[in-house]
RNA sequence: UGAGUGGGGGUUGCGGUCGCGUCGUCGCUCUUGCGGCGUCGAGGAAAGUCCGAGCUCCACAGGACAGGGUGGUGGGUAACGCCCACCGGGAGCGAUCCCAGGGAAAGUGCCACAGAAAAGAUACCGCCGUGGGGGCGACCUCGCGGUAAGGGUGAAAUGGUGAGGUAAGAGCUCACCGCGGGGUGGGUGACCACCCUGGCAGGGUAAACCCCACCUGGAGGAAGACCAAACAGGGGCGAAGAGGUGGUCCGCCUCGCGAGCUUCGGCUCAUGCGCCCGGGUAGGUCGUUCGAGGGCCUCGGCGACGGGGCUCCGAGAGGAAUGACCGCACCGGUCCGUUCGCGGUCCGGAACAGAACUCGGCUUACAACCCACUCAUCGC
């Protein structure tokens, strides 16, 4: 696994998020289960050295309008946030019908506390939480 | 000032930080990729998916029927169920708006409630004539016949109004209107105007069946075309050899040359190897954005629209790119102060809504603001 992919800095989600079913059930098939009540989170730690995110806006979120917002907005708190909790996992947000109607601070602030709460949980991410890959790219 | 109709409009402008996607270009890597710079990056409805097309695949001798669609006329258009103009009918003082606007003398069905009767008028009340009975009488009552003028019911009652006529009535007769037939003139046509003629046929309903005229293959972009790993498996052929060393040949080294039957000619089965063929899956590429395209000018046309010239390139994602934040202007509102000029404070810049192959329409949703016309009231 090329871990020499890892994303650095504030750029490119692209990679860094989840896009094929197959990698959504793998969270979802033994991940844990947490988030708030207006954003739902299933974690699942990944080998890759890096975050993933991934997201499931159903339809009784809003319509494609308020969905696309959504959408938007949880991908720019998990891109500015993204060295804070630089553990890799993969995980996925799934908004919950009242979320609609929190404001960006509010959505930042509710998915910073739900992936906090995974931590303390076992399953032992925590001693290597501090190795953060190294930026290859350091700027020069 | 208020109301109505129609149309425009579509999250303000400038700048900054971080971030995303397309294309171009340069550099690194030189295979995915990474970075720099530049460029462009949601809508009038992108929506509903209701019509019409392009495009793709499938089907297809010809004809007829069924099914589906359309329904005044003439134009526009690639085409349409769309648009324009006109005709007819209806509503309104008016601007203007509405019409599923072919056929009910081809047949069938239905017409609730009310009403005597909802369609072969079998007359409920009434009116008129006449016969019988009762009563002094006014009149009452029973029967027969005439009568669609009147009453009442209904959305609708067997043409309307008036006059003559009659026992009472009735297109029974007459005038006008309406309707049917014929003619003349105008118009491309729907239709209009006028004249002659017939006493007059006949309820409504065809987004009920139906009849008539015209149109009409099916599925759709997840259509469809191409490339194709790993893995499993199919078919065919081949030789006893295959691999390594090596520039090549020789040489050398390693591995392999199976099992059963046998009349020693071979036959059968199995495994492995090499080559070839065809199919499928993950994944990828194309389809995929330059088009019946937009803007300006000009000519023709009442108009929809068409001809000509110049000019522009204006999103192409793929669980799906436009976001987050900041500053200054501007606008709106709140509160505080005010020397009524304004100053400060806080909040907000909105409705409906997100491209998914592409066009032409329709329908539905919609905040502020703006424009045109009309009506009502008040003032001049």
């Amino acid at each position: 696994m090329n871990a020499a992919a890892a994303p650095t800095g504030e750029s490119l989600p692209p990679r860094a998020r989840l896009r094929r079913k197959r990698d959504f059930q793998r969270v979802f098939q033994g991940g844990w289960r947490g988030g708030t009540r207006e954003l739902r989170l299933v974690i699942r730690p990944n080998d890759l050295g890096y975050p993933r995110l991934g997201l499931a806006v159903g339809r009784k979120v809003g319509n494609a309008v308020v969905r696309n917002r959504m959408k938007r907005r949880l991908r720019e708190v998990f891109r500015r946030e993204r060295a804070l909790l630089a553990a890799p996992v993969d995980v996925v947000v799934i908004p919950q019908p009242g979320a609609a109607a929190l404001s960006f601070e509010a959505l930042r602030e509710q998915l910073l506390r739900g992936m906090k709460a995974w931590r303390p949980r076992g399953r032992g991410p925590r001693e290597n939480e501090p190795r953060r890959p190294a930026p290859q790219r350091a700027d020069p």
